[in-house]
DNA sequence: ATACTGCACGACCGGTCGTACTATTTAATG
DNA sequence: CATTAAATAGTACGACCGGTCGTGCAGTAT
């Protein structure tokens, strides 16, 4: 018999993993994806380790689930609520704002989950580095429509070298998010968010008409 | 009796002491500071591990020592040859230029080791942490520096915000980096040199006559 | 020759890791 | 109510971790 989707076992499960990969981003997100261990998210949770393990049956497995866990909470926090200014540089606006509050607030307790992870990743093949390196590429492709949108309704310049302005911003944010940790200085914030408007602004047609919509809210 | 300054045990003992180090820093830029293992590292260099532990007497020495090398080693690499231009904007050109062959050569095989290490530990209060801190600070400082120098020569206005632009340096250095690394793509040091050239054109009072002088080698 | 110093060694400690295998509990179904 | 399947608990394992200890040995000083 195949099992309904109303399965109350199945629903209980569910829940059950849901709180695991949850709990799993946050201490990932400090203690690193390697530093994250099964007994002490068992502990940390009241489960029992077997408990844990059997929803992943490995290691990497439930790294990757951390990795899905945090994708869903980054959208959830930076893109979603991004989508309700209108496409272009404004939107890309709204969204180098949601991220800066993202990392700001501490949505995940170490900072930007994807800093972390991909420091720790990026010099060690295999599929978790595989998972980041493809997150990173959908918030850079996010991005980039968003330049591509600007062009588009004459906001920027045909010209402009929409990789490169993409490159920069997220430069800007994710060093915001490093010298904040490091060093428990906001400013870092600041300073992130002044480097951003002026390049926004620089790349505008017409920056006048666009400089009173780039406001802090 | 104290030792003589040439005793050859003594000697023999900072040899090894100095190989265990550096081999620690660029295990620790692949692996991170705390997945640097003490019988790893023992192996690799084929000495005991109690030989290895002997040195340093615990794992955080161990790792601060390791730090240390790095911050030598980073030195003798982007520092050191960058002091033989005039300080000012184009010193600073050429710090940004040695950076940028320090970690496309992967002078460490993991990348810069401080972009490693202080992603692992920035939620990670404590003497690694302070250490990491430190040589940020000193590295933000001696650009700084730089960008002063600029501003007393008149080549730089003298309003303008130097850490602001430090900022804006580093963010574009280590995010070149962090893209290299995880997608094996050297176009990110392409788009950080374009980036580094035209803030610095930016900043300059005469731009043309600095043109010239920043020039790849 | 003898006493001393410092480095490196092998064996071993308690503890934790990821993982496997076997109950037991819980809930849906016939 | 009996059966079945899924979620969870319990237990044990081999490997490795950081760290401790006593010892051997080579270089130095007397």
């Amino acid at each position: 018999m195949s099992t309904s989707p109303t399965d109350g076992r199945v629903r209980k499960g569910d829940r059950t993993r849901q709180a695991i990969v949850r709990r799993a981003a946050d201490i990932a997100s400090v203690e690193g994806l390697e530093g994250l261990s099964i007994g002490r998210l068992a502990g940390d949770l009241e489960i029992s380790k077997s408990g844990v393990f059997a929803h992943f049956g490995s290691k990497e497995e439930l790294q990757l689930a951390a990795i899905g866990a945090a994708v869903d909470i980054y959208i959830e926090h930076v893109v979603t609520p991004a989508l309700a200014a209108p496409a272009g540089l404004i939107r890309l606006w709204r969204l180098t704002e949601g991220w800066i509050a993202y990392s700001r607030d501490r949505v995940f307790p170490g900072g930007c989950f994807f800093f972390n992870a991909s420091a720790e990743f990026d010099a060690r093949p295999g599929r978790v580095r595989d998972a980041l390196a493809g997150a990173w590429r959908g918030w850079r492709e996010l991005l980039t429509t968003e330049v591509e949108a600007a062009k588009a309704i004459g906001e920027a310049p045909a010209d402009l070298d929409a990789a490169q302005l993409v490159f920069e911003l997220i430069a800007f944010l994710e060093t915001a998010n490093g010298i904040s940790m490091l060093h428990d200085d906001t400013s870092a914030y600041t300073r992130a968010g002044a480097a951003i408007r002026t390049r926004l602004l620089d790349a505008a047609t017409d920056p006048t008409a666009l400089g009173p919509l780039l406001t802090d809210r």
